[in-house]
DNA sequence: TACTTTTTTAATCATTTGATTAAAAGATTT
DNA sequence: AAATCTTTTAATCAAATGATTAAAAAAGTA
């Protein structure tokens, strides 16, 4: 049995589809993907969408799936490790999630666009299971450093915003940020692996202000 | 001559339909708004909305240039004060941009989301002269600090990143963050608030870090 | 090979959607 | 009041779009 290559070269006409339409609604969205636009990158014909996976909508719904798995599903695997400490796992996140928003620096606009389309209904698709974080390894460790007084009195929320934000947000605004300061697409992706190191200090740096 | 009301009770039918469509229009975004949406929103007759404004992409054109002027203008007075340091330009800036994103939470997304369908189509409307930062007096201040080399040899653009991903991300993804906390609106409203005071705070330690 | 099943295509359908038109309703001017 | 101009509406058009159909092409099976 031979590795899965990146792009599948013998891939099944349903996966061509399929990661055609990926690649379409990530970069356009659910409402300005036509159904002949998958088709006419994917390279078939347009009733084959209809034939493999029913309609549109369905469609967009297994590959908003996927996304949203792969946002949540790896993470759940290094929050709840409990051979690792607090800044280890932050370390270890924040490199995660720059690893594959720099191979995929589309989705957290799609995703975060579909969400506020229909809040609900995305909460119901994936199930609000996904994310039970009372026991978790990450929730405990937090208690504990926050039990200990060292660090500031702020509401935790804040810091978690800040992580999420630092990390996720110069993808979003990657063309804007681009465009001003003239970086090329390389030079952005360099900055983005310096900040691998770089957002866990600024972190705890926050933590222990004031 | 009385003052102009937040929602113009006796504005002109331009005006109304102009106020529907950026309703419309900031919440569901360009592809998915239809222009009976907005007719409808504005309660008067679809064809009076190219009557007055020729085609739904004139009029989406004109929004999107009021939005991003509103996000623009208001700025360079700050950025461009000689009376005020920078570390208070940062406060100002951060503080000018929460209140504005606590009473329109729907524009960054939606800025965010044009400029990645076309960058190039938002670029040449607005004009790329909106931001010529080189002789702003918030750029000459930071070249000063810079040289006093008692701040961090890290690439600055580093903390232009941090301070707008830290003030403008929150709002993007306020939706699964009230989700997922259980905040009220007016709960998140009142941790945007902390942030006005909290963000300076944390970007002056960040820049001191190392 | 002949038969059956699966995959793919071209043509077509029914709605939706942005836009136009002609006329009604309202306002302004003479 | 009559005439003219502006605003608004209902009806309609043409193109776009999601989906279906019937048949051709390909693959599998006897």
């Amino acid at each position: 049995m031979k590795t899965k290559p990146e792009i599948e070269i013998n891939a099944s006409t349903e996966d061509k589809i399929k990661e055609a339409a990926r690649r379409v609604f990530t970069r356009k969205g659910y409402a300005a993907t036509r159904t002949r636009d998958i088709a006419e990158e994917s390279g078939f014909n347009l009733a084959l969408i209809n034939y493999y996976f029913r309609s549109k909508e369905k469609l967009f719904d297994i590959i908003m799936l996927e996304h949203l798995q792969l946002f949540l599903h790896s993470v759940m695997g290094i929050v709840n490790d409990h051979g690792t400490t607090l800044q280890e796992k932050i370390e270890l996140l924040i490199s995660h999630y720059i690893d594959m928003l720099v191979k995929n620096p589309d989705i957290p606009l799609f995703v975060l666009n579909e969400i506020n389309a229909d809040p609900e209904k995305l909460i119901k698709k994936v199930g609000v299971r996904a994310m039970e974080h009372k026991d978790l390894a990450i929730a405990r460790q937090w208690k504990e450093l926050a039990a200990t007084k060292k660090i500031s009195s702020i509401n935790p929320i804040h810091f978690l915003m800040n992580t999420v934000s630092l990390t996720i947000f110069p993808f979003v605004g990657s063309p804007i940020i681009r465009h001003k300061t003239g970086l090329s697409m390389e030079q952005f992706n360099a900055l983005m692996e310096e900040r691998k190191k770089l957002i866990p200090l600024w972190i705890k740096a926050m933590i222990e202000t004031k």
